[in-house]
DNA sequence: CAAGTATATTGACCCTCGTCAATATAGACG
DNA sequence: CGTCTATATTGACGAGGGTCAATATACTTG
């Protein structure tokens, strides 16, 4: 049955080896990245690549914009410190310095 | 296919309902927890406790160790560090106060 | 409106994975 | 060794998800 907690969707967003091509490849650019790009990071359809997006996306660790016919990608808001802060939940580590 | 990332395999691990009810359960008790402690926690048989518990070990996230016919389970070492570098890695923010 | 490009959706296939019942292994204690 | 308890392994089943081909939608330009 799928899980409906969010970090669960959140990690399993992560946990696929071309989303996270894709996270990588954003981490390594400044900015927004064009939907057209990430076809070039994985061997992968377009259909897949636009399926990975939408997943990405509505797990909260991308926002995108549209510019004409193209659309941007890059890390949505927050999605680091909401990251950070899973892990020290994780552990136990509700204090932090 | 099945990835062999070192991330790709700790996110997947974490990417599951019963077992992140395992990490948190480690998470709000401190030191080692007894396998036996886990069956509570979730409504899933024992098999299938000590099949997630192997996943989370052989990721990395857990470590073991026996004590009589107990095993304890407990938060590998340097796990929330390495968690901690992949959000900061998948950013882009590789340069850390 | 028509044509072209960029992205998303649909539908189907297949494989992975979470689950359990049954069984096996390991240690403790007589 | 025999029995009991704790944990792991095996084997099988079913659901979920990653993938693609085909198609649809959206925007731009003429």
């Amino acid at each position: 049955m799928r899980s409906t907690d969010p970090d669960v969707l959140l990690l399993s967003a992560l946990a696929d080896p071309t989303r996270l091509s894709i996270v990588r490849q954003l981490g390594t650019q400044p900015g927004a990245v064009c939907a057209c790009d990430f076809t070039e990071c994985c061997a992968v359809s377009q259909p897949t690549i636009s399926h990975h997006l939408k997943v990405l996306r509505d797990a909260g660790v991308l926002s995108s914009r549209r510019d004409g016919t193209n659309i941007y990608y890059e890390f949505a808001p927050g999605f680091l410190e909401r990251f950070r802060g899973l892990g020290a939940s994780l552990t136990g580590l509700v204090q932090l310095a």
